[in-house]
DNA sequence: ATACTATTTAGACATTCATCTAAATAGGGC
DNA sequence: GCCCTATTTAGATGAATGTCTAAATAGTAT
């Protein structure tokens, strides 16, 4: 199980997970979506499931991959907590250009 | 401006948000923190404020470094929405067709 | 069993990434 | 001006990443 936020780092996988936010999909239907090849999207895939952000169902020859909610909440809320807690020290100030 | 998501998939840039969350701090400070060399550090900085999850202020000899919350809820519900939305179409397991 | 379709695995390759050491820059104090 | 402290830039290096083509695997159908 590997990091979540790697396997979002990269927007082809994002854009698999907005797609599968719509419903589950065979890796053949998602290819459809994307210019690279099937082995590239393959990969893609296992990245996603080794995060645990995608499952994968035999149905027939093809395969469905199902988005896991899940961990993208916690994900979600990881990132969360890095703007809610924490307005105690008085520097909320500091919004400074860079020369 | 760089991608933010590929700025949040190293855990040490994490940890310097959630250390920044607490409040501003200099660049030596957060140094303190970690294992990693200066030059390291100040790489990872560099991406944070490319990718404008950090600001930073001058102040004498040292650099303020700040969190931006505005692009870190930008990103958060970018990740919300791959798991709010998407609930109103009834395909959460089965019928999807394929090709 | 053979053939066909869907998907993954195996290598290879170029690019990006995280890290280091050494050197450069910027500001403050003497 | 010349040091001292704080931070960044430059350049190098090994590991990880995203992509490809070709081959292998799994399941269905004839």
């Amino acid at each position: 199980m590997s990091d979540p936020f790697k396997a979002l780092a990269d927007p082809t996988r994002r854009e698999i997970l907005r797609l599968l936010a719509g419903g589950s999909r065979s890796a053949g239907d998602l290819a459809q979506h994307f210019a690279i090849s099937k082995p590239s999207l393959s990969h893609h895939f296992a990245i996603l499931k080794e995060a645990n952000l995608v499952t994968t169902r035999r149905q027939a020859q093809t395969i469905l991959y199902s988005l896991n909610s899940s961990v993208l909440e916690d994900a979600t809320r990881m990132l969360m907590d890095l703007f809610a807690v924490g307005e105690e020290r008085g520097d909320t100030q500091a919004e400074v250009k860079s020369k």
